[in-house]
RNA sequence: GGCGGCGUAGCCAAGUGGCUAAGGCGGAGGUCUGCAAAACCUCUAUUCAUCGGUUCGACUCCGAUCGCCGCCUCCA
């Protein structure tokens, strides 16, 4: 079945035909590393690492390119103000960065290329648009004429007169047009520079994203993603830069998240709603917040807040719990299993159910209460006193189902979070042995106080009727 | 002012021109249990912001109104 996503381009949803058969090349627009990254920044990072793994799973040959911006006008600033070179400031976040997606359980992309290891390239492509007569130079500088690119405005639905007309920018009144952008900026003093045919001076932003993407991936390639937030001016730019060097089309399929918000306001440092995402890892485990994103859909605008992270984190729990439970069970199981497995038509239906979503534009939302479902059918057989050959079989097949389908969500390996140490396992064991002799002899003052005291140290204790079993909370 | 999006139960959140409007969280009652916990069962939207229109039929299409938000300037 045909995989279908919602292309900013057409504004509309549509199936994914890759210019090569069986192949996909994906660009992510990634971090400029001037400070940690917000929790705000880390929802592209993780839906479009669920969306690469998740096109993978569906047997494409991903390649999948982020790159680091490690030039421009906040880092310089940022320099500035810690009076460190740069290339310090850079080196330093994009440390930070890498540290924060892996915690996260982003996979690592292909490539990341950075601007500060591509400026011949961003030279040779700004020349090419001066030769078309795209850009012009003023005084070291070189601006993107945007009245001389026929296109401009495509992507995000604008024209150049309505743009003109609501325009609250100061005009440098070197430019031809007041939409004209910078592609190369001229140095100042003191600020880091490269040597260039207009001087010595430093890219604009956008043309890295240019130069980077058709460099690793061809100058027309499959998808590029990012935040809401770059349609305008980024993407329309980087177009407006590809096109006019190569007259090829640059991008099949532009995908774009929604924003995520703070009590309904956008969140900013001078709101005082700011939280890196490093603060909030300290506090949640990385697969609440992959759940948390999992449950909404990408485009779509999401609120954060304590209370529904926590939601995420009960519902993720009980994914957890069932899947632990039917570990249990088939522990149990001594003997080998035969015949086929119970509520195959059923399974089966809901994995099928939850493939049709995720190829329905990514629709995690609607693919994650499929999962719910499964854990459902399991919890139905987990309740039974005694399990047959089939009802075996048919945990088993749930479990896999699941597991499989984690290698692209990445949220099962929250159970580690709940891992204990081999001391602390044979601590407890002691503790329960006890406590069944207690409760065999009926003193049930003392059993409970052992399990009130384990609680309150997070062991949750669950008396089956074979044996206890305990988890860590 | 221009462009675009959204408004579904206490909360979060999918979805569809006509079968019972997914799922999660929370809550209530019950089963199980020595008591619990976990799990299970039942209940928790006759209704999808409001008002009109199109249609045999709309929550889904169109228009208006109200409310919220984003982009147009750095931003994921």
């Amino acid at each position: 079945m045909a995989i279908k996503i919602f292309n900013t381009l057409t504004k509309q949803k549509e199936e994914l035909i890759p210019i090569e058969p069986g192949k996909i090349r994906m660009y992510l627009c990634g971090p400029t590393v001037y400070d940690f990254f917000h929790i705000g920044n880390a929802r592209p990072f993780i839906i479009y690492d669920i969306f690469r793994r998740y096109l993978s799973y569906r047997g494409f040959e991903v390649k999948f390119v982020m790159n680091i911006t490690d030039i421009d006008d906040k880092i310089i600033k940022k320099s500035a103000d810690e009076q460190v070179d740069a290339a310090t400031v850079a080196q330093k976040y994009s440390d930070a960065f890498f540290e924060d997606i892996k915690k996260l359980g982003i996979q690592p992309a292909d490539k990341y290329p950075r601007a500060t290891e591509n400026i011949p390239e961003i030279i040779a492509l700004i020349e090419k648009l001066v030769d078309k007569g795209l850009a012009y130079v003023v005084d070291g500088d070189v601006f993107f004429s945007v009245s001389d690119f026929q296109n401009y405005g495509k992507l995000s639905g604008k024209n150049i007169d309505q743009l003109k007309s609501g325009a609250r920018i100061e005009v440098d009144s070197r430019k031809k047009n007041p939409l004209d952008f910078a592609l190369w900026k001229t140095v100042k003093e003191g600020e880091p520079y490269w040597d260039s045919p207009w001087g010595r001076g430093r890219p604009g932003w956008h043309i890295e994203c240019s130069v980077m993407s058709m460099k690793c991936l061809g100058e027309t390639f499959d998808i590029h993603a990012g935040g809401a937030d770059l349609i305008f001016p980024h993407h329309e730019n980087e177009i407006a830069q590809s096109e006019g060097a190569t007259g090829k089309q640059f991008v099949r399929y532009w995908l774009h998240n929604g924003f995520l918000n703070i009590e309904g306001e956008k969140m900013s440092k001078s709101l005082g709603n700011f939280f890196t995402t490093r603060e909030i890892l300290t506090q949640y485990p990385a697969e609440v917040l992959r759940i948390f994103f999992l449950m909404k859909h990408y485009r779509s605008p999401v609120n954060f807040s304590e209370e529904l992270v926590q939601q995420a984190q009960n519902a993720l729990e009980r994914i957890i719990t069932t899947i632990s439970n039917i570990d249990v069970a088939l522990d149990q199981s001594q003997r080998e299993l035969s015949g086929e497995a119970a509520l195959t038509e059923s399974i089966d239906a809901l994995r099928d159910g939850f493939i049709a979503e995720m190829d329905d534009d990514f629709n995690t939302a609607g693919a994650m209460s499929k999962i719910f479902d499964l854990v459902k059918e399991a919890n139905l057989i987990l309740t039974k006193t005694q399990y047959s050959d089939a009802d075996y079989l048919a945990l088993q097949k749930i479990k896999e189902t699941i597991v499989e389908f984690d290698s692209f969500l990445g949220i099962l390996s929250y159970k580690q979070h709940q891992q204990t140490t081999i001391t602390e396992e044979a601590l407890i064991e002691i503790l329960l042995n006890v406590r069944s002799e207690l409760r065999r002899r009926k003193i049930f003052d003392l059993s409970d106080e052992i399990r009130e005291k384990l609680i309150a140290l997070g062991v949750e204790i669950h008396d089956r009727p074979d044996k206890p079993i305990w988890r860590k909370k």
